[in-house]
This record gives C-alpha cells, sequence and structure tokens, in this order.
DNA sequence: GACAAATTCAAACAACTGTTTTAATCTGGT
DNA sequence: ACCAGATTAAAACAGTTGTTTGAATTTGTC
C-alpha cells in the first residue's frame, strides 16, 4: 500500500505476481487466523515469497492487511447485495433477491469473498483499527439498502426504530449461517450448505420475515 | 484443574484466593482478546500473581482456560434459559421468557456471564479444543429447549427440518445483538443497550418471530 | 553487453510468548 | 519453636513473532 514499487507511473499494479500473491496469501490466512494470529511467515511461505517482500511491497502486516481489504472490497467478483435489490420489482421481490445474495455471498467459496466474510467474524472478535472503515464502507450501505426495502413495506420511515429492529431480524437471522456456522455443523449435522440447501435456507428466512413484517405493519399502522 | 493444591482433604477450592482470582482475572482477559491473544502475565498482573502460579495450579495456559470455562458453566448467577422457558406455561409465554432470558444473558455484564459470551465470540473466530464441550454443554441443552417450544408452535417434531430452521432463525436474532455488538454500535449510534431497551427488542423479536411461525404452521400444517 | 533501478534473498535483530527451574516464603500441625 | 509440605517469587529457558539489514539477483533501458 505504501510502498508502490515498479517505475512510478504503472496505471495499476497488475505485473506484479509477488506483490498479487501475497495478497492472496494473505486474504486466506487473514480470514482464517484473524489479523493478530496471522504470522507473515505463514503467509509468505504459500505466498512462495520472502519474508522480507511484505515489508518491501507494504511496508508491514498492517499495510498488507488493509490491502486485502481494499482488494476484498474492490474485486468484485458478484454484483453486490444492494445492487441486486435496487434493481426494480416489487419490495416482496427485493427482499428476496436480497436475502438470497447476502446468504450466499456469506457462504460462498469464492477466494476474494468468503474471506472478506471469516474476516468480518475475527473483526467482532477483535476489532482492529480497519475495523470502522470496514463497517462503514462495505456493511453500511448494505444495511441501508435493506432499510429502504422495509421501509416500503412497513410504509414507515427508513430510520424509525421499527425499520431499524426488522433489518437487524432480517440480517441477524441471514448472518447467523455464516457466524455460527462451526454451532450449527455441530447441533445440526444433517445441514449440510449445498447450494440448494443455500436456497432453501434463504426461501425459509424470506417467508419468516415477510410474515412477520407483513404483520408488524398491520400492528404499527396508526403510530 | 490438574494439579489440585492445598492438603488433599479439601472439599472445595474456596480458601484460595490466588486461585480464584487467577480465574477471575483469566476469564477477563479471555473475554477481551480469546484464547490465544490473551497472555498470562497480563492475567497474572491483573491477579496479583506470579506468572508461575498458572503453572503451578492449571499445569498451563489451556489448563487454566478450562478451569475458567467449568466456572463459567458451574456458576450461575441466573437460571438458564432453558429452565425458564421449561417453567408451564402457553408455547407462546415460553418462547417469550426464553428470548427475553436469551438476550439479557448475552448482554449483561455480569462477570461471569458476559465472559461467557464473549469468549463464545472467539470460539467462533477461532475455535479451541474446548469448542465441542461448549458447544454441546451450553449451547445444547437451550438449543433443544427452544426446538421443543417451536415443536408445539408449529406441531412438528423437534427435529423436523421446518422446527430447526425456525429455532435458528429465532436464535440468529438473539445473538446477532450479541455477536454484532459493535458493527450495531457503529450502524445505529442512537441504540443503548439499556435494560428497558433490552425488554424492548427482546419484545420485538417475539413479537417478529411468532407471527412468522405463527404463519409457517398454517403453511406447512398438511406436509 | 553495461548500467541503474527494482526486486529478492538469507540472516540477524529485539521483543515477546509459554513454560520451567530453583530458591525463598508462608502455612498448619506437633 | 520446629518442621514438612504448600505456596510464592525471581530468573532464566527455548521458541516464535514482526521487522530490518545488506548483499545478491533480476529487470528494464540505453
Amino acid at each position: 500500500m505504501i510502498t508502490e514499487p515498479q517505475s512510478a507511473g504503472t496505471p495499476v499494479e497488475q505485473s506484479d505476481p509477488t506483490r498479487a500473491r501475497l495478497i492472496e496469501a494473505a486474504g486466506q490466512v487473514f480470514a482464517e487466523h484473524g489479523y493478530q494470529a496471522a504470522t507473515i511467515r505463514d503467509i509468505c511461505t504459500r505466498a512462495g515469497a520472502n519474508v522480507a517482500a511484505v515489508n518491501y511491497h507494504f511496508r508491514d502486516k498492517a499495510g498488507l492487511y488493509v490491502a486485502v481489504l481494499k482488494n476484498s472490497m474492490s474485486a468484485s467478483g458478484q454484483p453486490e447485495p444492494k445492487d441486486i435489490a435496487a434493481a426494480g420489482g416489487t419490495p416482496e421481490a427485493s427482499l428476496r433477491l436480497m436475502i438470497g445474495a447476502m446468504l450466499r455471498r456469506m457462504n460462498s467459496n469464492v477466494t476474494g469473498r468468503t474471506c472478506h466474510m471469516r474476516i468480518m467474524v475475527h473483526e467482532m472478535a477483535q476489532p482492529t483499527e480497519a475495523f470502522p472503515r470496514v463497517v462503514e464502507e462495505i456493511i453500511g450501505p448494505n444495511y441501508l439498502a435493506m432499510r429502504h426495502i422495509l421501509s416500503k413495506l412497513l410504509d414507515k420511515p427508513a430510520d424509525h426504530d421499527l425499520t431499524r429492529l426488522c433489518a437487524h431480524s432480517v440480517i441477524g437471522q441471514v448472518v447467523h449461517y455464516a457466524h455460527a456456522g462451526p454451532v450449527i455443523a455441530l447441533l445440526w449435522p444433517d445441514l449440510k450448505m449445498t447450494p440448494e440447501r443455500l436456497d432453501a435456507v434463504a426461501a425459509h428466512i424470506s417467508e419468516f420475515s415477510l410474515q412477520a413484517i407483513q404483520h408488524l405493519k398491520e400492528t404499527h399502522s396508526h403510530e
């Protein structure tokens, strides 16, 4: 991040194998062990690079970490959940799409993405200095998109308490399968997260939530 | 745990200040930094003990960790959520009570309890060898109690897929406020987790879930 | 092919980790 | 008061960590 190798005129860091390999390997290791427990020797071994390479390319471990986060934010393999949801349609359909997109994204094993979720789990347990920024830039927009959908469904402002509570109810259900994955695997051994199963879970959460929301709209309609 | 100091006839470890202080301090440090990132020097400093004390009383760091977990399991300040729920009443009332108990328990700042939750968050990010046992002994019983309640509400067996999915929907909502606490604090700064607010959140989750469950019961009644 | 910059490498640095050792101190029973 | 065992204390151990150094090597350019 800090040091910019190659002659200064390079527009993007593309033709740098070790730098890219370092980010790739670091993404895996950070996702697996978290920032603190990850060792740069482990990262460099997987990347086939020397330990001094991280100092040369990223100055230090923290620099490598933010490079991984930046890469994880920009390198979009699939569209963001908020974009999926904003593509028109009824609010009900948008909510279903968004729930499915979030669930797939958090449980997919694509390198640039599942890392993303695993790293967030570690950030939750032990926030680094990059935490507020990640929340603001990655989670914030999706949270806002979710509230806009619920705002239409509930006929309340997006920052109304009921809207926020419902947003957390939906997000809580979705995040739970990624966050408490190890626990669920022990409590419900038969649950294999195949793509079909993922769709079934998404359908359940959608039904569960839409019915609850519809009822809450009626009981809170006169406030 | 392994070594049993004091003359062998001591019934319970009560008159041991340093051992108790060690467990107390370790609970805080483990909850804050997790098992790996916690240092025994930090623990011993807070406990006012020598570093060798952990070796003497618990053999090693892992022994101290399981001692903390055991203490956290046995030392029950408040009744377990599963016991609260099992105390009769309608299934609806039981679910409300259980949601409230879980939410309060996971967000309370009592030493022996909030540690419990914080430690679990760390276990989720980086499971230790004690992880399966903690899941089985602490989470498992409450998960089962929740499924029994939902079984009555849904008129399905406790291990039916729908029952389990609903259990995870409820648990996911509850756990979310404890697990994603740092994120929520940034996304919803106005939310202060006062006891009253906690009750309001519990009421919301209860309403949200009960309505969804009632609807799911109707749509799945002929399976 | 030669030169200068960019990049890689092996080695070492200081700081910190969990653990152990050895001696000193405290404790309760006679 | 004495003594054996329980408990504490200071110091050092071996291992790992992130980081740095300085030389070797590669790379692009004239």
